[in-house]
RNA sequence: UGGGGCGUAGUCAAGUGGUCUAAGACACAAGGUUUUGGUCCUUGCAUCCGCAGGUUCGAAUCCUGCCGCCCCAGCCA
């Protein structure tokens, strides 16, 4: 087998991926199959936002197409006028670009092929195998009979094709209201599966579409336009969730029974499901339309441009479903391993800057009015290529609120009264007195530095626990930072029937009077950086102003001092 | 006995009769390193593969029965 492991990211010798849809592509080549070709697709239906599930299904789909050297198309799935718009089209675009998948100059619609279907659909009326049926849409369902019970034929199933052919010609001139005829497809109405109770193959709406205007009054159902739109293109593997396991033997019924120019295979894998969030599209549509989010681009929302707004890169999303794997078994994969993915990226690629959310001033007495001296500070440890900048310094600073203690553990190895800690990349200090207000609250530290432990270095080998970030409060630049959680407080908010119930109150948090390092003050959309001990943000896209900076936190560090603590309560 | 699918650790997931006294990742736990209580390193974490029988020298992998969960009765996709 010849391949060149690419694929962004990662290390030397990537191992090749293996799952049971490409095993099977495996085998159908090593079969000769499908003249040697690989072709997937990813088919949206342009009737809402792309979420995390999808790129599952997108990558999976691309990525096969790559790595056996194939092609891989975007057809959107435009059968139903009623949902689709073109709005979602460009988004839709968009988002799969963002992630990476390329279709090169093959886009599609379903619409493109709506006169092959209905020259499709009048050979199978000539076959005998569809007629048009005038059974209300009460009575197809009544006569459809119900899982345990076959159901009963059409009266209208014996119609002589010549009448079908006629009625389906009026249907399309839009001569008979919606509802008044469907064209079906004759196959058994006794079938243990559903999906073969003689299936709707078209039925009347009088209303225009996105893309082909007014031509139409009838619109093709899913089932016989999506296989169908596969054999077209020249689908090898089309791949789809589990649910639509059933309708396989129907997809297949109408590859065997048109004279199609190929013959695609639906292989149906799990979707992705994440906790602490929900993914089906209705839920994320009330979520938006309710206003418990900001939009389809909130930050807390799963969907391609929250998670991009709220720092997640493409790369990490790939990382995720590397990891999740694919199979046919319904999961629900841990949020956990998503916030792992970003941060196992942004480790290795983000810069660190100091940041102050929770600000408490700090005066060093002992330091020399007036001054400003600038210290070196390295961007990232794990990435010397990424050099250093220099840090201001001076008499007055601030520090994180949560990391001065007036009465603390001896497990705290912050700032507490008599005590010494490290200021990153500055000097070590000592609290010589806490100065409150009348409500007996904490407004200031007077504290005293050692000048010979510029750096951070321990002039005489002395040891210092704590290691605090600051940022130096004559040359701070102001700043917005949200604080997000998860959308929900169950993991699987869905259970218990209202998921609305679920939401998580504090999912975000706004803070107006941030300090961070002076270099941030200009920070461009895509900066992802770590504030150091508080975790990685990104600038939002939407409300960040040159200046005035607004940061979002895409995700935590690891905060072991936190479980200690919250072990110590229980 | 309606049909279709699935059941391997807290969560995903390899495994297709012997090399399985069952990979890997996340999570979790313990220890070490550390100018981020971050990263990194080390170690631990299923004698057991939904349950019960059976076949076999040998089964998570084959057979039988049972149990559980998901999907299908839209003129949605």
């Amino acid at each position: 087998m010849s391949d060149e492991t690419k694929s962004a990211g990662k290390g030397a010798e990537e191992a090749e991926k293996s799952d049971f849809i490409r095993e099977r592509v495996r085998q159908d080549l090593a079969a000769g199959r499908n003249e040697g070709r690989v072709h997937t697709r990813f088919p949206p239906e342009p009737n809402g936002y792309l979420h995390i599930g999808h790129s599952k299904a997108i990558l999976l789909s691309y990525g096969i197409s790559q790595e056996f050297g194939g092609q891989f198309n975007l057809r959107f799935d435009d059968t139903n006028p009623e949902k689709e718009e073109d709005e979602y089209v460009q988004a839709i675009m968009e988002d799969i670009k963002w992630l990476g998948a390329d279709w090169e100059d093959r886009l599609y619609h379903t619409s493109d092929y709506f006169g092959q279907l209905y020259e499709w659909a009048q050979h199978l009326i000539r076959e005998g195998k569809a007629y048009v049926c005038s059974l209300t849409e009460e009575q197809v369902r009544e006569y459809r009979g119900t899982v345990k019970e076959a159901g009963r034929p059409s009266p209208d199933r014996d119609r002589p094709a010549e009448e079908s052919l006629g009625l389906l010609e009026e249907m399309k001139n839009g001569e008979h209201p919606e509802g008044a005829y469907t064209l079906r497809a004759k196959i058994d109405m006794g079938h243990a599966n559903m999906k073969m109770r003689d299936p709707l193959l078209y039925r009347i709406k009088r209303m225009p579409h996105h893309r082909t205007g007014d031509a139409w009054n009838i619109y093709p159902m899913y089932d016989y336009a999506h296989g169908q739109g596969d054999a077209i293109e020249g689908i090898t593997h089309s791949i789809c969730t589990l649910e639509f396991e059933v309708n396989r033997p129907l997809y297949d019924w109408f590859i065997e029974n048109l004279p199609v120019p190929h013959a695609p295979r639906q292989i149906e894998m799990a979707r992705l499901n994440l906790t602490y969030t929900v993914m089906s599209k209705r839920k994320l549509l009330q979520l938006v339309t309710e206003g418990h989010v900001s939009g389809w681009d909130d930050p807390r929302l799963i969907t391609l441009r929250g998670l991009r707004r709220r720092g997640y890169t493409a790369s990490a999303i790939a990382t995720l479903c590397d990891r999740v794997g694919v199979a046919k078994r319904n999961s629900t994969v841990d949020f956990a391993l998503l916030e792992w993915s970003i941060r196992e990226e942004l480790n290795r690629t983000a810069d660190r800057v100091m940041a102050v959310l929770r600000p408490l001033k700090v005066v060093i007495t002992n330091y020399p009015e007036g001054e400003v001296e600038w210290l070196e500070a390295e961007n990232n440890p794990e990435d010397a290529a990424r050099g250093t900048r220099k840090i201001p310094f001076s008499r007055e600073i601030w520090i994180e609120r949560e990391d001065f203690r007036e009465e603390a553990p001896r497990k705290f190895f912050r700032l507490k009264p008599g005590s010494e800690v490290r200021l990153k990349h500055a000097y070590f200090i000592t609290c010589d007195e806490v100065v409150k207000d009348d409500s007996g609250e904490v407004v200031e530290l007077r504290c005293s530095y050692d000048p010979e432990s510029r750096g951070g270095q321990s002039p005489d080998g002395r040891k210092v626990r704590g290691t605090l970030h600051f940022v130096e409060a004559t040359h701070a630049v102001e700043a917005e930072v949200r604080l997000y959680d998860h959308l929900f407080r169950e993991p699987f908010p869905e259970e218990g029937g209202d998921f609305l119930a679920n939401l998580n109150p504090d999912s975000l948090e706004v803070l107006t009077d941030c300090k961070l390092e002076p270099g941030l003050a200009e920070a461009g959309t895509d900066y992802h950086c770590q504030f150091m001990r508080n975790g990685y943000f990104c600038v939002d896209t939407v409300d960040s102003r040159p200046g005035v900076p607004v940061f979002n936190r895409t995700a935590t560090l690891r905060d072991s001092w936190a479980k200690l603590e919250a072990k110590g309560k229980k």
